[in-house]
DNA sequence: GGCGCAAATGCTACTATGTTGCAAAACCAC
DNA sequence: GTGGTTTTGCAACATAGTAGCATTTGCGCC
């Protein structure tokens, strides 16, 4: 199906991992990269069959699983208890997201560079900051 | 149980928001104003067990919600599927919350005001931030 | 204090999300 | 094509949370 001529940006990016190239993780990296927002199991799931795409729901877990691992896709936790991926932004460190209450949408607000500079009480050691906000996107806050 | 004269501080909120007083409710409150940290429903559910408070899974969910739609309590999605319970703070609003990697705890950070005054693009309405800090708790730092 | 109503509880069963183990198939190197 | 390793697919399991409904309980009212 791939083409050697016409290389995939998903097929470049799970090479560069040095990785395999499988149906589904082409068919799972092409869904995320077209998705401007954050994205479910389901949502993946259901993407990929629509374009016929046979696949399981235990292999689509431990393809994004690989992804996130990889640095490819990153993964955060949403209001439910649902997690959600998107594409890795190119700086992983300290970067936002935007939910939207109304609709439940995730969206990654990369051009954001909140200031994490907090003084964090002694003993505690800062990895990394996740800044989520919450309100109603363009969408939802039309109808309010 | 409750003596008129000695109304707890659980029994003030609980009453203080027109809910009815019941063990529950009182318990569960003990509970979170007890704890410095955020509580997940197995960890309050245990600290109720150990009190021989009799209570039901179900009820603890539905008390907790009870809790949060009355602003008492506040609930936040951890990196896990569990959802975690706390008392709300003074300044519902931007308040952040420490995630131990190591050990899994949350804690509320109610002193630190983070600069949350980022560019949103066109069309979103901010309601409220959340900013999550990631590392090592004290405690899970010495042993680093 | 007793009565009655509505809220709260407790129980069972159910859904959804995510995980583990293992055999079969696919991918890549040779 | 062949061989070895990765990846997939299946089935069963584990955990978190929800729904419906009968019973209990708190609380106002008499």
């Amino acid at each position: 199906m791939s083409d050697p001529t016409h290389p995939s940006p998903a097929e470049s990016l799970i090479a560069a991992q040095g990785g395999r190239i499988t149906r589904t993780r082409v068919a799972v990296l092409d869904v995320l990269l077209a998705a401007e927002q954050s994205l479910t199991h389901d949502e993946i799931g259901s993407a990929l069959a629509e374009q016929g795409i046979k696949h399981d729901r235990v292999t689509l877990y431990r393809t994004l699983d690989w992804l996130v691992e990889n640095g490819v896709a990153h993964k955060m936790a949403g209001d439910d208890r649902a997690r959600r991926f998107g594409v890795a932004a190119s700086a992983p460190h300290e970067h936002a997201h935007f939910h939207c209450d109304c609709c439940g949408k995730v969206v990654c607000l990369e051009g954001l560079q909140p200031a994490v500079a907090v003084n964090l009480p002694g003993g505690y050691q800062l990895d990394r900051a996740e800044l989520v906000l919450h309100g109603a996107c363009p969408t939802c806050g039309k109808g309010t």
